[in-house]
DNA sequence: ACGTGTGAATTTCTTCACAGCC
DNA sequence: GGCTGTGAAGAAATTCACACGT
């Protein structure tokens, strides 16, 4: 029963990531779970975890449920997460800075290899011990040498666009785009956006004024 | 024909800040928009677009399409933004830092009056010339002077959901929560959840190992 | 002619409920 | 007895298509 990814709606992808910080943290207390507990967990039903799993493949047993590490291991592979991801990151002002010196990234296999700023007084500095700001000039160099798919973007919003433009004409893949700014990219391009003041104004409308 | 919250569904509420974000950029170049070039500014059809809309009100007019500047209007007084909004800051570490020297926030409304973290070491020290980080044993009364429903969290993991706890206590209503951990609350406070993890994970699965 | 607002149709997502296996 | 995987049912979201106002 072989599965193309186009078959998988998105909204159960988008569910995947979550099963897995729900599963690291049930691990530390037991060695099997069921779908009614990460249902319950994760506020989501347990026909719809079974159903959601049931997609790619029959991990759990009657009776028992699943086992914790197997199917963690089933999920890391569909994610495409049982092997490690370099990244560059472009922009190093506030955001970039904080995301260099964050290590939740290379916990989970996410690794910046390079950072980038056009700013003459960044460049040349160093970050972190280990990371030394380049000139974005050296971009398509860096990324084809390291055959890197995945940019995490943390440029202001008015060069948000060119800047992505730029990593896609280099072989970017996937951005990651802390900018404040809806990009216009090929359909081919994944990109994931964090914008904390969409995520306040959702807040909002539930709040009493 | 009044509308109760409860009515809404919530990922029509989610998508209403992206309007907002779309009709910012629209505005500098013209004064009326229409559901087309909305949907094509977004990725959604015109048909959503109108029926989302339609969900708070009529806002166009036949012919002619949206005045921005009064849809805007109208979807801010839906999301509560026709008024300032004051915030707590939980865990000054690396991104609880980042935040606070991060302008984005103020510029849309949304201010931190107020920073707390537990370490002897960072409690006195002052950011930014404005705020002086306090001891989060301050929280409750800080909150209640000043009214306070949204809170930021972004203290480690290992403490995030008792600390949400204790904001709960103190009387928030919102949090937006950078911490990795499902947080479990009563279903009256509203979490948001930014996870640059969880949004790897999401892209990697469309990329090629 | 243009473009909204909206019932109706369609598609997608979620839950139900149960046969089958541990 | 417990719990999965899954067709079928049900609910929700999206799109269609058009009457109607400008």
């Amino acid at each position: 029963m072989s599965v193309y990814k186009q078959d998988i709606p998105d909204i159960i992808v988008a569910r995947l990531p979550r099963y897995l910080r729900a599963l690291s943290v049930l691990r530390e207390k037991k060695l099997t779970t069921n779908s009614r507990e990460l249902g319950e967990f994760l506020g989501y039903s347990a026909a719809q975890i079974r159903k959601d799993l049931s997609q790619f493949g029959e991990f759990g047993k009657q009776g028992t449920g699943y086992n914790i590490d197997y199917l963690t291991k089933q999920i890391n592979e569909i994610l495409n997460l049982d092997r490690e991801w370099k990244m560059v990151l472009v922009g190093c002002g506030n955001i970039g800075h904080a995301i260099l010196n964050y290590s939740g990234f290379s916990s989970n296999g996410f690794h910046v290899v390079a950072a980038f700023d056009s700013s003459q007084e960044l460049i040349g500095k160093k970050i972190n011990d280990t990371i030394t700001i380049q000139d974005i000039n050296n971009l398509e160099q860096i990324i084809q040498e390291n055959k890197i798919q995945i940019a995490m973007l943390t440029v202001p919003g008015s060069v948000a666009q060119e800047t992505a433009e730029k990593l896609v004409n280099c072989g970017i893949k996937g951005i990651l785009s802390y900018a404040p700014v809806i990009l216009s990219l090929p359909t081919e391009i994944r990109v994931e956006y964090i914008d904390p003041v969409i995520s306040l104004q959702h807040i909002t409308y539930y709040l009493s004024k």
